[in-house]
DNA sequence: ACAAAAATGTAGCCTTGGCTATATCTACAT
DNA sequence: ATGTAGATATAGCCAAGGCTACATTTTTGT
């Protein structure tokens, strides 16, 4: 058969690396808003933030500074690094971005908050870019 | 501080139950795709659909049976039960709307086609309620 | 200064969802 | 009918992301 590109199996490949980087971009987010609230991200804040335990917390801290996201000292607080900061801000948007078109579409603004959170890691460039047309032909 | 509810932390939980039954979604709608087509949906046949190796399909669908979503015999293709059946056809239509409204709202349809997988997971049921709303409103 | 509380670290366990390698079974062809 | 190809099963490995329990370090309060 030879489906081609556009396929099952492209498809489903792309949602799993999608899922894979979600939960990275999810911390990299919280910590740049911690940050910006408190001058800084304690684990301790990550985990309540996350509802997580703080182990899981220290364990994804961990990846962060493996994946040169973050750095942190023993017994101090997390902080991102330039490339961590990068892939706060373009979620911080993207997140943003994905909030204001459900509302544009109509969307009820609980529902529209607690299912941004999920869209917004599969949202891909093009399609953002679309959300950003619409809103600005809808809007003015 | 108390945040209440739609803090992060609800956020994040529901996001990351999301992503718990996003799969099983996905092999339901799968399973369902292959039976209408060939009458059955073979081991291997799910596997290539997915892009991952027949041991990975194995393990799922020994999941999907505990789960009590799909029956099989040693040796024989796959079947969905009446509750399989149920989550294969909510998948598809949530998966229909999603793609729908992304092409409703001009998203190109390769792109819409992709992103759609990822993010009819996330949509909850009072979103995809706004969404079909919105394309009544827009499509006549 | 020192005890108690809070935060962080570490160890060890579980499940899920990937993989490869190998064994067994089914189906097909000659 | 039997050998080979294809499909399925099984074992065992890995990393991620949860958890609890316990150890250590910092911070805080008297």
């Amino acid at each position: 058969m030879g489906e081609g590109p556009g396929s099952h199996a492209d498809r489903f490949l792309k949602a799993r690396s999608e899922r894979a980087s979600a939960l990275l971009e999810d911390y990299t987010e919280l910590i740049a808003d911690l940050t910006a609230e408190h001058g800084e991200a304690r684990l301790v804040d990550i985990a309540r933030a996350m509802g997580i335990a703080h182990p899981t917390a220290a364990k994804a801290v961990s990846r962060l500074k493996r994946e040169g996201l973050a750095t942190s000292r023993p017994y101090r607080g997390v902080f991102l690094t330039e490339a961590g900061e990068a892939m706060a801000e373009k979620a911080r948007i993207r997140h943003q971005l994905v909030l204001d078109l459900l509302l544009a579409i109509g969307v009820p603004a609980e529902a529209a908050d607690l299912d941004a959170e999920g869209i917004e890691h599969h949202v891909s460039d093009e399609t953002l870019a679309a959300f950003e047309a619409f809103l600005k032909r809808s809007g003015g």
